[in-house]
DNA sequence: CTGAAAGCGCTAACAA
DNA sequence: TTGTTAGCGCTTTCAG
């Protein structure tokens, strides 16, 4: 079943069959109903293989993440293939864990070209300057706390307006000795520490000195280190009584240590999260959270790449913010629901 | 940057340099040699859009569940992803909501042919018929609780077998009134009713009576579905005392709502799931569940999906059974750790 | 509005 | 062991 066995059934020519399944404009009406009863009634359908050599695409974007059982990945991943299929993208999935090379090579195409026509990229061990050096001609969108440096889009929230919301949360709740877990005072640790700066200007704003000592770093954002930073904050002399944890897996992890050590949440430790995943509306107690407008972040991701990939000339890089916002639950909050 | 490029350089015919290329035989070690320099010099990567059109394949295998969010299959997904790459295919990922007619499309090669090479689907509203009238030609694994018809392979746990242990460990701990929350007793509920058979297999070996209306169905396997089967099972006259949950999100869902309603986990109610996803180990309390071998079913599925794509002959669909085990938690064994 | 025909870059049968 | 060459099936320029 190919085109020119269409072309001939119907007796007009395979450039006809080719303008009438891809919809374009300029052919007759009556030519066009024929082609598809002819279509029809071969139940032909395109090869894509060949349709991608001759049109030099792929059709697919991949997107790349860390870890794809993190839930705010898998959360915003839906999003993305969802929007991407509209438009009639697929997408190729990609889990890195992290690794450095890894991502270098996804993002200058990796071991072969064409195989995808654009990326969504969630980085995590890669510099700034990686990220600047890569294959220009590969139309790129990067996720999270990075800075655009004009070649390619950033879509992401206000990480350090979001931080110090939430730590303005704890402060408004009237606890003193507030902790922060998961910090990365190191280069690849850009989304870490847009955090802690926003922990540190709620502080300044109310002129109130930051617990250095409360200021624990991870090197992940998962329930383990949650757990383990937590019992470490435990074992202090003077324990903190709310904790801004950089993830709600880690305010999970943390939760899970504290109500281990027999303590009582929020009323001994008030804990608050961060991305808003499933989990954390479920556990007990539900996590107090910022919530960031995942199904606005997929989208808006989606057609900026699409955009750039259909641009001869690249369009400028943007910063693209998503809205966001805090959502409180019994974690700090204290009430309990049936 | 061509083959013929590359060829030129070298002194070569272009045949030769696709054999260097695919790492044919026949090629002497010396023109190897000056091949590959050439193909350094001139940064030489294949197209894979004309290689594939060229094989008639894509490289590439589609996994299709109905939830991405979901943490089973988010965990069994990345495995199947680095199960494929070490065989050098792709993963394109889909999921269908559990839209039935969603699905009968992706096992008819989708809406065109050659974008994948095979597929390996975790269907929910498929019937046992409809995967039975599909594509004969596309290599195909099933995941869950389905059974083979001899024309694709199947990968899966004994579900009959570990909600019977599940149960059997309820009734150990001298529980009397079990309930079950999950069944599904409709056409594509295959996978729940496998579930409810362990459960009552249990009472009849024990002699016990299956108590009826503690027999809950839902239809999703989600927390929020849990949490409502277990408000209504509290309000019963003669609430149970241990549930057998079909998935551990529903657990995670009943334990928040015995929680909220100020009841003691175990010691009021035991509660066992299914799956042994990250969550339930760090919830409070941690969850016992029934354990598959998540990584032996991925790589058991990738590679009976290619060794299919491989196969001149579709080879017999074989019955694939992944070890599982019964893991004790606190939401049953009433330990409590730091 | 439609037809003819030249590729897209690679693979692999056939020859040498 | 290597070269020649005919496709793979579609898109698209250029005529008409």
């Amino acid at each position: 079943m190919t085109l020119r066995d269409v072309a001939e059934l119907a007796g007009v020519s395979s450039r006809t069959v080719s303008n009438v399944v891809n919809g374009y404009a300029n052919v007759t009406e009556r030519t066009r109903l024929r082609v598809q009863q002819a279509v029809d009634q071969l139940g032909y359908r395109p090869n894509v293989l060949a349709r991608n050599l001759a049109r030099g695409r792929s059709g697919q974007i991949a997107v790349v993440v860390p870890y794809l059982d993190t839930p705010y990945f898998s959360e915003l991943l839906q999003g993305i293939i969802r929007a991407a299929r509209v438009q009639g993208y697929n997408v190729l999935i990609d889990q890195t864990d992290g690794d450095r090379e890894h991502e270098r090579m996804l993002i200058n195409h990796g071991s072969s070209r064409l195989l995808f026509d654009g990326v969504i990229f969630s980085p995590l061990g890669l510099s700034q300057q990686a990220l600047a050096d890569r294959d220009p001609d590969l139309p790129l969108v990067v996720l999270g706390e990075r800075v655009s440096d004009g070649t390619f889009d950033h879509v992401g929230i206000d990480d350090v307006t979001a931080s110090r919301q939430a730590t303005e949360h704890l402060l408004d709740l009237g606890r003193t000795r507030l902790a922060a877990i998961g910090d990365q005072p190191y280069e690849t640790g850009e989304a870490a520490q847009l955090r802690t700066r926003g922990f540190r200007e709620a502080h300044e704003r109310r002129g109130l000195p930051v617990r250095e000592d409360l200021v624990i770093g991870t090197p992940r954002f998962n329930r383990v280190d949650g757990a383990g930073a937590m019992a470490h904050l435990l074992d202090r002399d003077d324990p903190p009584d709310a904790v801004f944890c950089y993830s709600d897996l880690v305010a999970l992890g943390a939760i899970h240590t504290l109500v281990g050590r027999g303590l009582r949440v929020p009323e001994d430790v008030a804990v608050i999260g961060y991305d808003d995943i499933e989990d954390g509306r479920y556990s007990n107690p539900p996590v107090t959270t910022i919530s960031p407008d995942k199904e606005m972040i997929a989208t808006t991701a989606v057609e900026r790449l699409l955009l750039r990939i259909g641009s001869a000339t690249a369009p400028p890089g943007l910063e693209l913010r998503a809205p966001h916002r805090l959502v409180v639950r019994e974690s700090t909050a204290g009430r309990r629901a049936g």
